[in-house]
DNA sequence: AGAGGATGTGACTGGGTGGTCACACCATTG
DNA sequence: CAATGGTGTGACCACCCAGTCACATCCTCT
């Protein structure tokens, strides 16, 4: 948590400030980035900066809040949908496009955060909280008789999230709408061919 | 490329730095991990090290040449498999997995490379590698009508490299053979019910 | 024995880091 | 006016890094 001495700023500095840092984080994990850069980019000393958080790591998590809560108003549509488990799923993998299109930079930390190292426990803990939404969605639509339910809840929760944090990883490199739905077809049909067809 | 003198070196000697260097890469990607630990864990001198190679980034790319050298002698074994796609790719999953299960550190090499941001065209050229490899054997498999022709090629790589890499990311948590196969049912069924069934 | 080339060595260089601290500044009080 | 306390500052500290180099050591061949 930042000390009060941050929320007391001169709001435009207070911006300065975090847009120098989300740039640092963005392009540096954790270890790499450097307070001595930020403070250059954003002009202020040193020194102030050890005025607004305790540490780079304080800083850092921080920066990693403001990054989440961002992503958090973009994809908390999709799960409000009162729709079926695969436009929901759709919907998504979209929201998730379209934050790191609007937010690439922050996307990048979040990224970042999520490949990182350090603080495990953090990471973990909102694994957990995503396969938890993710298994109950699972649940209703298995017993509304959409999703097949002879396959493992954990598995399918472990490939959704696989390919939706490639996906969202390879955004920087062009994937479009198109390319979401047809990812998302795999997924819905399997590879093997089916009978019915 | 190490220097002759490396090879000129005592066997012994030369598994020590290997080993120390394997350690300290699997622990730490390339621009974290230090060359003074690594002297120091095997007990050259850090001269030395340059006596054996150009620099760091020479060092490192001999590890990772080693680590990946060493996966190929599992994972191709499936590649030669004469078996139907879904065999083959349980097969891969499965020897990426042994490889993890036998060679932690290599596995780590690799998988830190994999990441990192450094000499994004060697890592690319990799990924194209495979790409190849594995959407010439779903030509075959479309053929053989065993596979879903409505798919797209690209899409269903890009969906079984996304779940290959996290599975074997997880490993180190505890993965095991069974729950491969319901990964693998994921991928192969698909999410959606089966009129069929 | 001596010469010469290959190899081993660790103190050192220049540059980076996160974090500190004595001091300067400034606004609000009495 | 003076005093107080919150805020800004950048030189500085201790530490770490990749890479160098003058020198020591060893081996081989003459």
């Amino acid at each position: 948590m930042p000390k009060v001495t941050f929320f007391n700023l001169d709001p435009e500095k207070r911006q300065a400030v975090v847009e120098a840092s989300v740039k640092e984080f963005a392009e540096h994990p954790y270890e790499q980035a450097s307070l001595s850069r930020i403070v250059e980019n954003c002009g202020i000393a040193k020194g102030s900066m050890y005025q607004y958080f305790e540490d780079k790591l304080d800083l850092y998590l921080y920066i990693v809040d403001l990054a989440y809560e961002q992503k958090r108003t973009y994809v908390s549509q999709a799960f409000s949908l009162d729709a079926d488990i695969f436009t929901v799923l759709d919907e998504y993998y979209r929201q998730s496009y379209l934050f790191a299109k609007d937010f690439p930079l922050l996307h990048q930390v979040a990224n970042n955060f999520w490949d990182s190292r350090v603080l495990l426990p953090q990471i973990e803990e909102g694994r957990i909280d995503r396969s938890r939404d993710f298994l109950k969605f699972l649940e209703v639509a298995i017993a509304s008789g959409a999703v097949n339910p002879n396959l493992d809840p954990q598995a399918v929760f472990f490939v959704y999230h696989a390919v939706g944090k490639d996906l969202v990883d390879h955004f920087e490199q062009g994937a479009n709408d198109e390319y979401i739905g047809q990812v998302l077809d795999v997924l819905r049909y399997g590879l093997q061919v089916r009978k019915e067809d």
